[in-house]
DNA sequence: GGCGCGCTTTGATGTCGATCAAACCAGGCG
DNA sequence: CGCCTGGTTTGATCGACATCAAAGCGCGCC
């Protein structure tokens, strides 16, 4: 990794320019000087599997950008029964503005990079440049609008249509994405992001249960697996008819 | 009502001063000045109960403040499956910025009175004064939050549970908003906004759960029922418990 | 008043997914 | 290599809620 950077001292290394998700994350409202700006109180960070990020009900100081890996957004009832409220993938924005608190817990699902700002600072930059309030904005829009499709998708799909649409929803984000497999011909695939138990948690279901569907979608050939974590969808339409939305566009 | 309005002509007859919401909607960003500009795009609409205002997946030319009445949104499955993935009450704000197109109905439980702005218009004024953009986008985190909050509710609560969560929820609304009740001493009482058939449609249940459950809490003594519609809370604190929330705070 | 319609309640039965339990499998390590 | 551990699969049973069915209730209207 550090191969490709130039001969600088170690803090002033990966400006933004290097930044993978320079111009679609957030960031991408910001001109050279403003991400300069921006840059200076930037901070990198390694997060292993596993760690929270961002505990429940207590006070965050930071914003971040995730820059690889996936974080889950958790939220638990007192006796400990708990669901996943949100996935995050680079390029997404991990922070909740106008508030101290956060009213979900972050935790990182696989070794996690993300790019942190001091809370006041970026606040400060949002109230300087409203393009960068807007794309935070329209953030949180896309935010709202996932959230209902899956309420939708937690009270009124049955378990084998919640796996489905669970799936469907990765296999288009690697349609959208992945470099790899976009030729038309291409079988796509990808690799889950979740374990079973992780899956369950999304998907209001037990270990048990995704497990089961898994293995239907498997015999019926709506998928296969390449290995417990490699998924192959030969037919998409297949897989959105299954997943209970008739029309399938993208 | 209209015995309060001096002797103008009726079009122009309810400009902002009067609006019943005009400080806790996204107007109340705006100045006198603002608000007048505001004001002359303004349409005041009556809907009737159960007419669609807007429709799933189809362009919505305009937004609006919700000035008294319920409103539900509504998600569906191609095969007629629904879900009501959010509800707005006076002072909330309806539309999707950013967007022509709105992804989930928005349908009047009650008669319900609306104030409407052009699309276009709004969007300008929005760019032109970040203090009302900053106010929608507040509103919008405020949405998210209830949604995944109701996403917790969805895939992880019992009937009960979910039942007293709503009955709950407009407990506390009644104590925050309600001025006949607001004595500590008095017992929370409020109207029911939705049909059976509705809550079931919210909470992801079918109209005889929803009614059963609503039986058991009677019975439990844990609510009673003035009439089908008329609830009063005497221990809040045990409702809250029932819901699943430990803690009662509010 | 009495009829009819929409909403609600109550009852009987069925089923999907949870729960309990145990086997399986892959990879890391002594 | 064999053991151990965490994740996964598979099987048997149970229960909460859906479904199907019918009765009850309130209200407007003739």
């Amino acid at each position: 990794m550090s191969a490709t950077v130039p001969l600088v001292l170690p803090e002033l290394v990966q400006p933004c320019d290097l930044c993978p998700v320079r111009h679609r994350a957030v960031c991408g409202a910001l001109d050279e000087v403003q991400i300069a700006q921006l840059g200076r109180i930037a901070h990198r960070k390694q997060i292993p599997a596993g760690r929270t990020i961002i505990s429940d009900e207590e006070p965050a100081d930071f914003f971040a950008n995730v820059v690889s890996g996936t974080v889950k957004l958790t939220k638990t009832l007192p006796d400990g029964r708990q669901q996943i409220v949100g996935l995050l993938f680079a390029p997404d924005f991990l922070g909740r503005a106008y508030s101290k608190t956060h009213p979900y817990s972050a935790e990182a699902v696989s070794d996690v990079e993300i790019c942190t700002f001091p809370h006041a600072t970026f606040e400060r930059l949002a109230g300087e440049y409203p393009g960068l309030q807007q794309r935070l904005f329209q953030h949180t829009l896309d935010e709202l609008d996932a959230a209902r499709e899956w309420m939708l998708l937690l009270a009124r799909k049955t378990a084998e249509e919640k796996v489905a649409s669970f799936l469907l929803m990765l296999a288009r984000r690697s349609l959208v994405i992945g470099c790899s497999h976009s030729k038309a011909s291409d079988v796509p695939s990808f690799e889950l992001p979740l374990t079973r138990a992780d899956m369950a948690d999304f998907l209001g279901l037990t270990i048990e249960t995704v497990s089961r569907q898994i293995t239907k979608l498997k015999t019926s050939k709506a998928v296969r697996l390449v290995s417990n974590r490699l998924i192959q969808v030969p037919d998409i339409r297949r897989l959105a008819k299954i997943a209970g939305q008739e029309e399938f566009s993208l």
